[in-house]
DNA sequence: AGGCAAAGGCGTACGTCGTACACCTTGCCG
DNA sequence: CGGCAAGGTGTACGACGTACGCCTTTGCCT
């Protein structure tokens, strides 16, 4: 008897990654499991392994596919960097934001993949076409740091949403959480915090956390100002 | 008949956290697991729940007590908010370098404790007391972003050290590490990253990866002066 | 067409982790 | 002295990553 045709295609390292990254869209990134990956694709955990070396090399591959996905921005007139660097950096950010687990996959990775050195590789190389010496360039790679990724850090608030009590399973009914076993907070002893909270809360009544994209966008005014001034005044390391 | 003397002393959530900061210098913050943990004060590891809630709470407090050691510079008058700043910053920077893990450990951490918030604190509290506007200060903050820890982003190199192939146990003879699935890396792809690797080479014979006491000056120095720019002009985001 | 190696996939099993839960033990205070 | 809360124990469970050996399919080369 032939018991046959409902063959699934062959796996590779494509499918995998793309199933990996829409199972951490749907359900966040720590549902990325070896187990229900392999489930999702109907396969057992152990196959994955001929596709991805372990799981490091999984979420190092998100992050690429990530990257893969990002506009390339046309190259501009040299003395158009800032264009270009804002175009890169917004593009980046695009893409970041549609995967509310990327923020939290790209700070875990310490690999430096193709796609990540491509990726630094592309706004490396829009400073010394515009004129910048590799060792300013180098500098200003360290200053813009992770914003390269097109996302300031978190700052006021937790990641990938909510605080960590509502992170857990839903407990319908009594919603018990781990109590910290720290003493509560006096918001009295934060005078300077409370301030500011209080002012931003009063400029955008209603909002919860802060206003992300202008940060991000105040964050890279500040420095496209300060990196050209240091260009136009010819800064040199030594 | 009577076995008793040899009474180990009764925890508390100090002892706690010092011995995990202490497993944590020693042998990373791979090593700090409940049970090793559990293991080094001679108790069985359900003990430790007593005085911590869960491991990221045990994480939470061993950032904490690093905050606690944080110098606490002495406030200088209004008008020198930038070497307030520095030497806060500096002073962290300090705290942080003494612990190989305290970054990776700080950068995972999304509760923000009492400590925490106080750190920030003290640092918004200069701007303000200098005379910045709540609305700016706050902006300013997240432009620091990390930073107020006093380290730069890892952007060449990975975390706590030598290239996850090296963090595995020792293989002491074949020293064989699991090998990337992804395709070698071409040094012509990136021209740019190439070209400020060599740079930096030439300007740091020897060194290995970069200089991250002078990319934190640089960095902060840049950032100071964006702001005080803001500042004198008056800057805010109405 | 035949055969064969490589690539893909499977099953089992191990070791490690965090931690729930129910139970003793100690030390302190009235 | 009696009780109770805080500290400490023991056992156990359910993730998880992944080593290892084996079978199956595929594609290629004669």
């Amino acid at each position: 008897m032939s018991t046959d045709p409902p063959r699934r295609p062959r796996l590779n390292r494509k499918a995998v990654l793309r199933a990996a990254t829409a199972l951490a869209d749907a359900e966040g990134l720590d549902a990325v499991t070896m187990r229900t990956l392999a489930e999702r694709l109907g396969v057992v955990p152990m196959a994955l392994y001929k596709h991805v070396a372990d799981k490091e090399d999984l979420l190092d591959g998100m992050v690429d596919t990530l990257i893969d996905d990002m506009p390339r921005p046309p190259t501009l007139p040299a003395d158009q960097w800032r264009s270009a660097i804002r175009a890169t950096l917004t593009g980046a950010r695009e893409i970041i934001a549609e995967h509310t687990w990327a923020r939290r996959a790209v700070e875990s990775r310490t690999e430096r993949t193709g796609a990540v050195l491509g990726h630094m590789d592309r706004i490396s190389g829009i400073f010394i076409a515009a004129g910048f010496s590799t060792d300013l360039t180098h500098h200003v790679m360290h200053l813009i740091g992770n914003r390269i990724w097109g996302f300031s850090p978190e700052l006021f608030t937790g990641s990938e949403s909510a605080p960590r009590s509502a992170r857990r399973d839903p407990y319908v009914e009594g919603s018990r959480t781990r109590r910290r076993i720290a003493p509560d907070l006096n918001p009295t002893d934060y005078p300077a915090i409370v301030a500011i909270a209080a002012d931003a809360a009063a400029r955008r009544p209603g909002a919860t956390g802060c206003d992300e994209d202008f940060e991000f966008a105040f964050a890279l005014d500040v420095l496209l100002d300060g990196i050209g001034r240091l260009h136009d005044a010819g800064w040199s390391s030594a």
